[in-house]
DNA sequence: TATCCTAGTATCAAATTGATATATGAATTT
DNA sequence: AAATTCATATATCAATTTGATACTAGGATA
């Protein structure tokens, strides 16, 4: 019988809430803009698992809270790590193999190819190159502006993103015909 | 008011295995090695989505399921496509916009490098570059053997994949310095 | 005037993860 | 010879995460 593994070091939603709270106080809302902007090219989280996170961490008293009254809106909640916490965030590190996950609907997709016509191919490849596009700026505007208080982790990532982003981009430019130049006809049943 | 989108063209796990039967009847146990094989590097899936995904197909009536007796184990259920399945495959490759999203906790960790010690770092970016390197193993081993009767489709994404993994290696090894060659004090508390 | 954007909270069903359970024969290790 | 691991094959379950939705209001834009 094999014990379960303690659990307690891993990179969930809330850890990461807890590593962007070590760098200051803020509000869910607040950590939802860290998670679009920097964040969003490896680590998605929406408001549906960033504000139960948010509970959590300060029901185990890794952060605690302060609510500040506002008018017309619903009160600002502003967290703030707490020594505990800055504990937990130091365990959480010492994870030696932390994981690196793509789900790709994209690549799934195009691995169906055969069942679609050139002209779905292209506009699923054409809405991938916007993204990409969508990303390459991200980092250009990036690097010209906060870039240089960053840690060298955050340079590290936000460098690691750029060149895979780049490298993906020329993947696509130098074999899109790959998928769209087929000789044979496609498709077993008529569109 | 905005109207809830149709959900009806979304590559989740569902269809993926619609996918996968489109090409040949198989088990959950089949598709499971699939997942864990070709679509590996970008689309992962245990039995814990594989079953259920199979007996909702089954359900809808776009597969259909034969047990096979067998002694010692459970019957094996063999899935086959129906053409109401094919149907709703192709109705799925119309989506237009198929995601592509990353989730790296690797990433995350980085990102509180300066929270870890040089020897931390090191540790995980080795588990890193042992992984990539499984998976250059991987894509070799499928060129030599597989690659030959597969659709351009299959051989797009595996050119991709191995494409990324490349250029992910390369990352590392020009920039691991950035994050071990630190000339400060690193962590705020002794470890 | 109407709609959209920003600020701010929060919840919920559905999907997915990762582990676990069950059972047997064959292969491998001690 | 006994013990352990591996491959075959199914399935479930709690915890996590997704993606959408709901509520409110001021300011900007069309």
């Amino acid at each position: 019988m094999r014990l379960r593994t303690p659990d307690l070091n891993i990179m969930d939603v809330k850890t990461v809430c807890l590593g962007m709270l070590n760098d200051g106080e803020a509000s869910g809302y607040d950590l939802k803009k860290h998670f679009e902007s920097t964040f969003a090219h490896f680590f998605a989280a929406g408001y549906g698992s960033i504000y139960p996170a948010l509970s959590s961490l300060a029901e185990a008293g890794l952060v605690d809270c302060r609510e500040i009254p506002q008018e017309g809106k619903p009160d600002r909640k502003v967290y703030r790590i707490t020594s505990a916490g800055h504990e937990h965030l130091l365990t959480a590190l010492q994870d030696p193999a932390p994981s690196h996950k793509l789900r790709s609907e994209f690549l799934a997709t195009m691995c169906f190819a055969h069942l679609m016509t050139a002209e779905q191919i292209e506009v699923v490849l054409e809405s991938r190159v916007a993204d990409i596009e969508r990303y390459m700026s991200m980092f250009k505007e990036i690097e010209t502006t906060c870039m240089e208080d960053w840690t060298d982790g955050m340079r590290f990532v936000c460098g690691f993103g750029k060149a895979m982003t780049e490298a993906m981009q020329k993947y696509i430019e130098d074999n899109k015909d790959m998928l769209t130049e087929q000789p044979a006809a496609r498709r077993s049943v008529a569109g």
